[in-house]
RNA sequence: GGCGCGUUGGUGUAACUGGUUAACACGCCGCCCUCUCAAGGCGGAGAGCACGGGUUCGAGUCCCGUACGCGCUACCA
């Protein structure tokens, strides 16, 4: 284990959105690939907004993903006593000072543009930054209330190394003398991070791009406490197709990684697609990447500093997420290891109560076999309830299609003597297999005098509902005689 | 308003330290395969690299400006 020790620091919000994912992930991604630790923390600190439920939606979605921490979930409000004494310290040390300034009104948008221009200049302009000891102690008797401030130095600039946007610097001028500690004593973000970061041990920060400029208040921050400042690396946002921030309130659930578990998405395959928004591997033009080799090309260098869009659209139901995640999902389901594939079939099923245990044991052959079939077609793991239930169930369950109906059975009055006569002929069958299926098929068809594809556009109406599906000789042999049989009976009565 | 970051086809990305008709994937269109739909194969449309200047024999790649987007500018995180 290396001395690698990143975290992944949400705030509760009930739910893992697409941006935090990838966050989590590149974390992830960075830890493993150097041996080291992957730390949870959340960042509770605005206690209002934060319950055990809001935690969940976090933890579900990132057990989803697959993406296990090492040490945590740790929770920012169970360190405020580290905040306040670090507070404490740079209070002994000259870097921060008490405010007593009342507390600025800002509710409309023009009076806090005043006030930014103003709180740029405040630590010159803040009578609180220079008052005398004894006047500190004074006015803190009388039950003055206070914030505490950090004391930016008035020349200089900070500067740091970003793994992705490179070196970047700012004037301290630039920087506002912000608050660390509330009047109530409640300490605030960039306070909280920091020491939360120091506590932990964290060697390499990965996060968000809208940090970017909070860096250099941090830094300051490290720098009043006297620790070392760790690596910074900050990646572009994910933005909804007009470019706007993503966000639930706005975009739905779309953003939210459980809708993806819950529409049916393999995690490897979102966990890929996610990986590659706004990072590239060096020197190849391969796409499917397994986690491990995810993990073994990953580097901060490959992350792109532009934002990227997460393509939805939300007024077309067929891509109502990204269409390159949708086409990676199918891609996954399509070619991945049916071992690996079937334990996610089975809790799809199970979900729709279409699952049966002998799947596993003396039908596990024909479990497969159908499972190879429906996975052809499929985009999401929910296909196989929908696509599959044909398969699954003994009796006429599944949906029959109207437009199918209409075009493969009801077309051809003939059908209704035909079908009967078919499933008869199946019936005779001895050894019920695909290639015997298509030769009395086709057998039959030529001595009735139609052509093969009536009776064969007609039988999958029959066995599936459906007008699409797998070409018709696997499927007649994975449904079996009987319910061929049945069914091409059951299909007369309908046309 | 100030400061910072960014800008390659519809989307995600590629293009060694500047050097042939800007590449790949998704999506879209067409053809092939075929019992349907997919998958697969083949082909096509789609950017001249935000815009304007400059440096250079030569720039998506370097410099400057402009526009646009995003972020920070809270006793939010």
């Amino acid at each position: 284990m290396s001395n690698v020790r990143v975290r992944f620091a949400p705030s509760p919000t009930g739910y893992l959105h697409v941006g935090g994912a990838r966050t989590a992930l590149f974390n992830w991604l960075f830890a493993r690939k150097h041996k080291g630790t992957f730390i949870l923390r959340i960042e509770d600190t605005d206690l209002e907004r934060s319950s055990e439920e809001m935690v969940r939606g976090i933890l579900e979605g990132l057990e989803w993903l697959g993406l296990d921490y090492d040490e945590g979930p740790f929770f920012q409000s169970d360190y405020v006593e580290k905040h306040r004494a670090a507070v404490r310290r740079m209070l002994e040390n000259g870097h921060a000072y008490k405010c007593f300034c009342p507390k600025e009104e800002r509710s409309d948008e023009e009076v806090k543009k005043i006030v930014a221009e103003a709180a740029r200049w405040s630590k010159r302009l803040n009578p609180c930054r220079d008052l005398a000891p004894e006047e500190v102690a004074a006015r803190e008797e009388r039950g003055e209330p206070y914030v505490v401030r950090l004391r930016v130095p008035e020349r200089g600039k900070t500067e740091f190394e970003d793994a992705v946007y490179g070196h970047m610097e700012r004037d301290c001028r630039e920087i506002e003398d912000l608050v660390l500690l509330r009047s109530d004593g409640h300490p605030l973000y960039n306070l909280s991070v920091v020491v939360d970061d120091i506590e932990m041990g964290i060697t390499h920060v990965i996060r968000g791009q809208d940090h970017l400029s909070n860096t250099h208040k941090q830094i300051l921050i490290y720098q009043a406490l006297g620790q070392p400042v760790p690596q910074f690396a900050h990646l572009p946002l994910i933005l909804a197709p007009n470019k706007a921030k993503l966000s639930k309130r706005k975009h739905g659930e779309v953003v939210s990684v459980t809708t993806y578990r819950d529409a049916g998405f393999v995690p490897d395959a979102f966990v890929n697609f996610l990986a590659l928004l706004g990072w590239a591997p060096e020197g190849t033009d391969q796409e499917i990447f397994t986690r491990e080799e995810l993990i073994e090309r990953f580097s901060l260098e490959g992350i792109h500093k532009s934002n990227a869009i997460f393509n939805f659209n939300e007024s077309d139901p067929r891509n109502w997420t990204d269409p390159k995640a949708l086409w990676m999902n199918a891609e996954y389901i399509r070619t991945m290891p049916m071992e690996r594939l079937t334990p996610l079939v089975k809790a799809e099923l199970q979900r729709s109560g279409l699952w049966r245990d002998e799947y596993e044991t003396e039908r596990k052959a024909w479990f497969e076999q159908a499972v190879s079939l429906i996975r052809e077609r499929a985009r999401t793991l929910t296909n196989f309830t929908t696509h599959g239930r044909p398969y699954f169930v003994d009796d006429f369950s599944y949906e029959f299609d109207e437009a199918a109906v209409k075009k493969n059975l009801r077309k051809e009055p003939a059908l209704k003597e035909l079908l009967p006569q078919l499933a008869d002929a199946f019936a005779s069958l001895t050894e019920f297999t695909r290639d015997r299926a298509e030769a009395l098929l086709r057998g039959f068809a030529e001595e009735k005098g139609v052509k093969a594809g009536l009776l064969i556009n007609a039988t999958r109406t029959a066995l599936t509902g459906q007008a699409v599906g797998p070409g018709l000789f696997d499927l007649v042999a994975a449904i079996g005689k009987d319910r061929t049989v049945a069914r091409l009976k059951h299909a007369a009565q309908l046309v």
